[in-house]
RNA sequence: GGUGCUGUAGACAAAAUGGUAAAGUCACCUGCCUUUCACGUAGGGGUUUGCGGGUUCGAGUCCCGUCAGCACUGCCA
């Protein structure tokens, strides 16, 4: 049998992180048994679907890495194919016409709250008789289709994740609506569950790996596959990633979106690798930095945890820095132009690629997230500088202005600068001041980059002589004292 | 209210059939490197396994009770 598992996102908002990582465990799986990933669009609900989630939604799992080996299929496109699994239940006597109103059913479940009851449908028009749906309708009410669901029956299947899982009927909030109320003809539109196990069937789909939300659709998805004569499929539910507080979570959470990460320069393996460690422990491996190929190897359901994982920043921002630090300098360029031209600058790799590879050389392993660069390269992609009071303050020190005079004066006489040049120049200052070389190196740094801290010094300051900044901006930091 | 799930250090978590001082990773602290920061590197501290009982020579691992958190409870998916 040839494992066939599905991502079925729908499109009411961009790709999830909690729908991401759940594309990344089913794809692990399939990868791991040799078996087909599926897309499939739940757009059932047409007031909330728009076309641009969807192509959110496929770019995302696109950029991570998750290709998908069939689709993307569509629900608002197999329509006939859910009309006629309805019919069948129908003609089956397994579902029937429910003519409530929504006002009757809230305030039903009010009464219900407000005696301590649980909130669910009685079943009430379960039985009707002609005359009752005659009347019914002749008050212009549109029916919905309830799938008949039994109190006393109990549905138990095997979790791939969780073991044995047993629910009892009654506790599935009385017999479901699997179609909506339509406005002219037949039926409305289908429901989530319905759809959802008529196309799992069709896509003969063998695993359905999803998050723990699901358990008791899981429940009420199994009697569908019965009453509609199919095999049911294993079940595997994953935990729920969690916010800081604990909680499932959401788009209140702000950012959630695999686009809010990719703009905040999070390399897709990285958010990929640090999803697939969110509820999932690798067998025997303290190695936690692995591509999604490798984590297929070894990737099973027997190691999926039944407890949420809260999502850590820290641990993401660690994983997407040693993936940063791994690339090199040719490569991670290209991936930076974008927010040094987001930020205001220009950049123009043809013309001037060595100088730009050589800038991100220096600075890349101080880099966590691509958007990082621009904040560690600000004082060196610009001719002008802006002194911070600490640096203006350590200027006015003794000694910095000879040095810095100094320093103007060999580099008037230097046309090209090799680092060497540069070290040479700070030795022959030091020497001729009499002064420790730190207060060399410092005054340097401060009068070229305008703050005490930052990369390399040497390496800066070439750069900059490239350029031909570093003798102006030194002149700039004399005005200063 | 009901149903279900979960509970090992700040976070992610590992620990066949119960058996030595409860892995590892991130975070945190310290030293080294860099006459800066970061990176890197070498170390370090922290949990007695939600809590309370019980079984046992011995329990995170079994039993009972208790507390807490979360999820679900739609003509959303």
């Amino acid at each position: 049998m040839t494992v066939r598992v599905r991502i079925a996102p729908s499109p009411t908002g961009n790709l999830h992180i909690g729908t991401a990582r759940t594309a990344v465990f089913n794809w692990l799986y399939a990868r791991h048994y040799n078996g087909k990933f599926i897309l499939r669009i739940e757009d059932t609900d047409e007031a909330r679907s728009r076309p641009e989630y969807t192509e959110n939604i496929k770019s995302g799992l696109a950029w991570l890495g998750l290709t998908w080996d069939e689709g993307p299929f569509f629900q608002t496109q197999r329509l006939d194919q859910y009309q006629q699994a309805i019919q069948t239940l129908l003609d089956r006597g397994l579902a029937y016409l429910c003519y409530c109103t929504p006002e009757e059913l809230d305030q039903m479940r009010e009464e219900q709250k407000a005696k301590g009851l649980a909130p669910r449908y009685d079943n009430r028009h379960r039985n009707l008789t002609a005359e009752a749906k005659a009347a019914l309708e002749a008050e212009g009410r549109k029916p919905v289709i309830r799938f008949k669901i039994d109190d006393d029956r109990s549905v138990v299947w095997q979790d791939a994740v969780r073991g044995r899982v047993v629910w009892q009927g009654g506790d599935l909030g009385g017999d479901m609506v699997i179609a909506r109320a339509g406005d002219t003809s037949a039926f409305g539109q289908p429901l989530y569950n319905l759809a959802v196990v008529v196309d799992d069937i069709d896509m003969d789909i063998t695993h359905v790996i999803r998050g723990e939300d699901h358990i008791a659709n899981t429940a009420k998805q199994i009697l569908l596959y019965e009453a509609l004569g199919a095999k049911v499929p294993v079940f595997a539910h994953t935990p729920l990633i969690l916010n800081q507080e604990g909680r499932k979570l959401s788009k209140r959470d702000g950012v959630t979106s695999i686009n809010d990460f990719r703009k905040l320069g999070f390399l897709p393996e990285a958010l990929a690798n640090y999803m697939t460690l969110l509820g999932w422990t690798p067998p025997d491996s303290t190695e936690e930095i692995f591509t999604l190929a490798e984590a297929a190897e070894k990737f099973d359901l027997d190691r999926v945890n039944k407890a949420g994982a809260k999502f850590d920043w820290a641990k993401l921002d660690w994983i997407n820095s040693q993936y940063l630090h791994k690339m090199s300098a040719q490569d991670l360029v290209e991936l930076l132009v974008p927010y040094w031209e987001e930020a205001g600058y220009e950049v123009n790799l043809d013309s001037d690629r060595y100088w730009w590879e050589s800038l991100t050389a220096m600075v890349a392993p101080s880099l966590t997230r691509l958007v990082d660069v621009v904040k560690e390269t600000r004082l060196l992609v610009a001719e002008s500088v802006e002194y911070t009071p600490e640096a203006v303050e350590f200027m006015q020190q003794k000694g910095v202005k000879e040095v810095i005079e100094q320093v103007i004066g060999a580099i008037s006489e230097t046309t090209s600068l090799e680092a060497a040049d540069g070290k040479a120049i700070i030795k022959d200052v030091t020497k001729s001041l009499k002064v420790k070389k730190g207060l060399v190196m410092r005054s340097l740094r401060a009068g070229l980059t305008g703050e005490m801290h930052g990369p390399d010094l040497i390496q800066s300051w070439l750069l900059l002589h490239q350029k031909g900044w570093d003798k102006g901006r030194l002149e700039k930091a004399l005005s200063l004292i």
